[in-house]
DNA sequence: ATCCGAATGAGACTCAATCTCAAAAAGGGA
DNA sequence: TCCCTTTTTGAGATTGAGTCTCATTCGGAT
């Protein structure tokens, strides 16, 4: 955790008329701290085990202030469970999802994402957001 | 409810080794009879104000036999209800949803299925299916 | 018509996520 | 530093879509 960033934290909490507490220090510390999709039970478990005590419902209130503010991305796998990953560069991309090992592999295609736009400007609409995963498997050799 | 279809429905039960009842054609019938996205509990409640005596247990079973033998589309909308559409001509579509009004359009772009496909590959992956979906609003005139 | 394995349904259960509310902590002012 | 007000926290209850259980009912082959 470098100072840019906690400052940024605290900003965000600021203008959100949020109090700066130690929980949700640790939660964004821990989003923070690793670039994979993972569940918010996961996120619970390390903080827990870092010696942070927090609860759930901590857990969630401050992903949702993190999500609000493009410090995180929320994404549903489809299995019931979402996953967090943390947005430092703010660079979009989608994703992959293999169906056989379960591996998340991120994409980014300019081609696909004009499209996008074409077609909801095409239909009347303004493109917000959108999700957008492929499930695959390897290709056989 | 024309002949075929009820025909094609009782083919796919015996395919699945499954037997022919009531309550799962009645499921059959409530999803093809309207091209709405509809969720399990709208579905489970016209059954029953049709006179059908069904538990939300068969409608649940029943869809999965549908979805399996793409009858219907199961489609996630990131609310926590799926919605289900009926496949009665096998023609596929993607899903836009208007975050203002809810409305749901879906759209068709051939560009955007070789662009996936061909991402999936530039990767070492087969594409098996896709979850796309645009969250828009209207432009403004 | 009989029989047996499959299907059904009421309600229990699961599990991620949300809510409740008493107790604890933040942080501004003096 | 100590108050004091307001926000935050956390343990556990609750929600809600979907799944499971298992005694009873039903389908359909013979």
């Amino acid at each position: 955790m470098n100072d840019s960033t906690i400052q940024n934290f605290k900003e965000i909490l600021r203008k959100e008329g949020l109090r700066y507490t130690k929980q949700r220090q640790a939660v964004w510390d821990e989003i923070q701290s690793s670039q994979e999709h993972r569940d918010a039970e996961d996120i619970y478990m390390s903080i827990r085990n870092n010696g942070v005590n927090v609860s759930r419902a901590t857990i969630y209130r401050t992903i949702d202030v993190l999500v609000k503010n493009r410090m995180v991305r929320k994404m549903d796998v489809g299995d019931g469970r979402n996953r967090y990953e943390p947005r430092l560069d703010d660079a979009h991309h989608d994703h992959m999802i293999c169906i056989e090992t379960g591996k998340i592999i991120e994409f980014y295609n300019e081609e696909l994402e004009d499209l996008q736009e074409k077609i909801a400007e095409e239909n009347g609409y303004m493109l917000v957001r959108h999700i957008h995963q492929l499930f695959v498997k390897p290709l056989k050799k």
